[in-house]
This record gives structure tokens, sequence and C-alpha cells, in this order.
DNA sequence: CTAATATCAGGACAACTGATATAT
DNA sequence: CATATATCAGTTTTCCTGATATTA
């Protein structure tokens, strides 16, 4: 059914799928660098600020599990915690019932940080969605979001 | 209490852009270490398939033009370039009407290359896209990009 | 002289791998 | 002993900033 090659070279070809790569790429590219950018102003890091957001939606949660959740190694974690608990966003207690973990969660300030919406304020990312897309356009970002779920996910 | 997780990042702003920017935000960094995943030995980095991608899609250009496009610094594109140039991809001719400049454009090897599918075969995301959406999803996708686009274009 | 192009040099960041100590 | 957690140390990648030479 499908003999057709993914032939990028030719552009008479529907090769759908290699410009949403293309678009896509491209796209995850330029994001990387706004988020970066909008850190060094005060914000967190893109991981910072996943890592604030997943514990307060999630609760409390060890490095290896964060790092799970992320896809990422649990040494890059530990960076990224190390950092948020110098900044006294995240508390570490150990956890009593196994000696190896050490269980993570939000510090008073940092629940007082983000019930005064500062958080929301100072992300980028939020504030952009909320000024740029009008609800139906969510809407669409949200559906795409969950297909590009799929790509990800192995 | 369970009902108010995104509120008490925003209380403020519409929910759901927080939770689209945190989906997002997970995506990115996914996207993108699948992406580093993906190239491999032989194979390129995204930036390097973007280029090359670009050349062949508009034509020479030069490095500052190439950086103007994916929104990265003259010196970072230099760096991509030089690579493309070492792995004999791209060649670099001097404008004669502009001793400044360099006109970068695909060599014969890489069109071929291009040509004989290789380039869309070793393109991991084409080739997901492909196989895991269907034409009415990659639609939806396609939307979506259009929307991404005027967050980061800015 | 000012602006654009390209490149050299050095740095920051966020991920990686490998090794190790400790607890289950 | 085998597995899981966490951390230390070093590396890689990709982008950045600053400075400089050259040409328009």
């Amino acid at each position: 059914m499908d003999d057709k090659r993914y032939d990028l070279a030719a552009p008479d070809m529907d090769s759908s799928a290699a410009r949403l790569a293309q678009d896509l790429r491209l796209l995850v590219g330029r994001m990387k660098r706004r988020l970066r950018e909008q850190a060094g102003a005060g914000d967190l890091t893109p991981s910072q600020t996943s890592v604030l957001l997943r514990l307060e939606k999630h609760g409390p949660a060890t490095t290896s599990d964060l790092a799970r959740a992320e896809g990422m190694r649990p040494q890059s974690m530990g960076a990224v915690i190390s950092a948020l608990e110098e900044a006294g966003m995240v508390i570490g207690t150990p956890d009593p019932a196994d000696g190896r973990r050490t269980i993570l969660s939000l510090s008073e300030n940092c629940r007082n940080w983000m019930q005064e919406g500062r958080a929301a304020r100072q992300d980028w990312l939020a504030r952009t969605i909320h000024a740029r897309l009008d609800t139906e356009e969510q809407e669409v970002l949200a559906t795409a979001l969950a297909l590009l779920k799929r790509l990800v996910d192995d």
C-alpha cells in the first residue's frame, strides 16, 4: 500500500510527514532556546519548573520517581533537585520506611510563592499561551500534545 | 483541593494555559532527548538535518541567513555548518558580489544521498509521524504547529 | 564611519556515562 | 548476592557571549 519511500528530496510527492517533522524539529529547537532565554531573568529552568509543578500536582516523590516521570537519568534529575533545594523550593526528608530514599516535597515558601501566583507570572510559556491563543486554539493545542506524546513515549 | 490542582499555581490565570505549558515543556524536553538519541553514529544532529532540509527547500544561503531562519546566533550556526562541511554535505563558495559572504549549498554527494531516500530513512521523526499518526491527526498537528510558531516567533 | 559577515576563543548549561557507597 | 537509590566525577553537546578582522 505504501511503496512510496519517505523521499524528502521530491517536493512533488506527498511528504506531509516529512514537512511536519521539519516544522516540529524547528519548533523544538526554538522553543528550547526561548525557554532557556527566559530562565536567565529570574525564572526557573524548564526542568525545574516541570519538577515543581509535578510535585504540586502529584505530591512528594523521590529523585528516581521524578527522573522516570521526566524521562531522564537519576543523576541528571539529581542536579535539578540540588538546585531547587539550594533555592529553598524543595525539601528532602529521609524515608523512615526505606533508608535509601529521600522524599522530596515543596517547601512552605514554595507553596506560598505558587499561591501568590508568582510561579504563574514567571512562567513565560503559560503566560504566552494565555495571551496568544484563544480557548479554541488552546483546545487544538491540547489535542495535538496528546498526539505528540504518542511519538515520544516509544 | 484536588480540584484546584492547577489553580494553586495560577489563581489569576486561565488554568488550562498553565497545564498546556507544563505538557508542552515536558514534551519539548522529551522530544529533544529523543531526537538526540536517534542521532547515532553516522546520523546528523537535529540542527544539521534542519539546515540540510532548508538548503534543499530554499536553495543556497549564507551562515547568517540560516542562523536567522533557525533563530540562533551566527557563531552557533557556524559550528553546525563546519560539521556539515567536514562531512562533505555542504560546500561554501565566496560570493563574487560581496566579499564578506560565503554562499552555502548542498554538495553533489548530499543531493544523491537525499534522492536515494537515505535522508528520509534516517529521519526518525518523519518516520514516526508517518507510522503513528493518520492523515486527520497529522492535520491537527499541522494546525497546532502553526499556533506554536506564534508562541516562539515573537 | 557604521553596519554586516564570518570566525576565534572561552563559557554556561543540561544532559550524558561510569563508578561507588549504602540500604533492601 | 542481586537490586534499587543516591551521589561523585568527568564528558559531551549545543548553545551562548565577547572580541576581532574584513568588506560594503
